[in-house]
DNA sequence: CTAAGGACCTGTCGGC
DNA sequence: TGCCGACAGGTCCTTA
């Protein structure tokens, strides 16, 4: 399941193959997805046109086209890769956009959590407009989030997990993080300090940046938009490491449950 | 308004 | 081997 960094290694694999590609038509075996993917509005804006620039928006991707954009969700099992014309129809290929080069970019998706949606306007759509800012982009700091977390009870590890503060930020990388910064997952948001933030923030950019190096995090058989595999799992520190010894003091590592997401950390080393 | 729980769906793994 | 429950990378919606 794609993370942010997943999400932005599909967009770098997939993007110099796709853009300006005039496209031939779409295929779409199973529309329900997360969301009803709008199959009538894709057959009449995708065929004749071609994908002029990709973007990332938290973990959506905007394929923009002249007159619109199909806005891409991998959810918790979806992938999107390029595959050569006649290549087998797998279980779970349920969206194919067929290129005149004969190239198709497919989308697999066994839980369908993911979604393929059109808007004209992105920024504008209901699931986008409120989304809070990027993680590696400026407005995301420590006085940002110190001020937003004032008043709340809510566990530190939901709050930095909430789209609505900052977009993006999943399970994995909200654990990791929290490691690294030496807080306790459950802790209340309003007694996190600044200078806790501060590192939150450093840490959260810092591993973004490394995983996105190093082409996503590989669980199970995530594969990047050029069918290679991510790097990153080895550098995982707390993430499915339940009773293994704690990288820093060698505790067993502890699992609890936090908003029904498990959460790994160290009983020693976060306080 | 906040916080917690439920929902969506399939595959895999461990235990018996 | 086979069955059953627990759990898995997301996140929106409903309820209290």
């Amino acid at each position: 399941m794609p993370e942010l960094p997943e999400v932005e290694t599909t967009l770098r694999g997939i993007e110099p193959h796709i853009i300006n590609v005039q496209i031939d038509n779409i295929i779409v075996r199973q529309p329900q997805l997360r969301w009803k993917v709008p199959v009538t509005k894709l057959k009449k804006n995708l065929p004749e046109s071609r994908f002029r620039s990709i973007n990332r928006r938290a973990k959506y991707l905007f394929l923009n086209l002249n007159k619109g954009t199909l806005i891409v969700h991998l959810g918790m099992s979806g992938s999107l890769r390029l595959v050569e014309k006649n290549t087998k129809v797998e279980k779970h290929d349920h969206i194919d956009i067929i290129f005149k080069n004969d190239h198709i970019l497919r989308y697999n998706d066994p839980r369908r959590f993911g979604s393929f949606l059109w808007a004209q306007d992105p920024d504008k759509h209901p699931l986008i407009k409120n989304l809070g800012p990027e993680p590696l982009g400026n407005e995301f700091n420590a006085l940002y989030l110190s001020e937003l977390a004032r008043n709340k009870s809510v566990a530190i590890k939901n709050f930095i997990m909430n789209s609505k503060v900052v977009a993006g930020i999943g399970n994995i990388y909200a654990s990791e993080a929290l490691f690294e910064s030496g807080i306790k997952p459950d802790r209340e948001s309003r007694a996190v300090k600044l200078n806790e933030f501060e590192s939150l923030v450093t840490n959260i950019r810092k591993l973004l940046n490394k995983s996105i190096k190093n082409g996503g995090t590989t669980l199970r058989d995530f594969v990047g938009g050029d069918g290679k595999p991510g790097y990153f799992k080895q550098e995982l520190k707390v993430y499915g490491r339940t009773g293994e010894p704690c990288m820093k003091c060698k505790k067993p590592l502890i699992n609890i449950n936090i908003g029904q997401r498990s959460s790994v950390f160290c009983k020693v080393c976060q306080k």
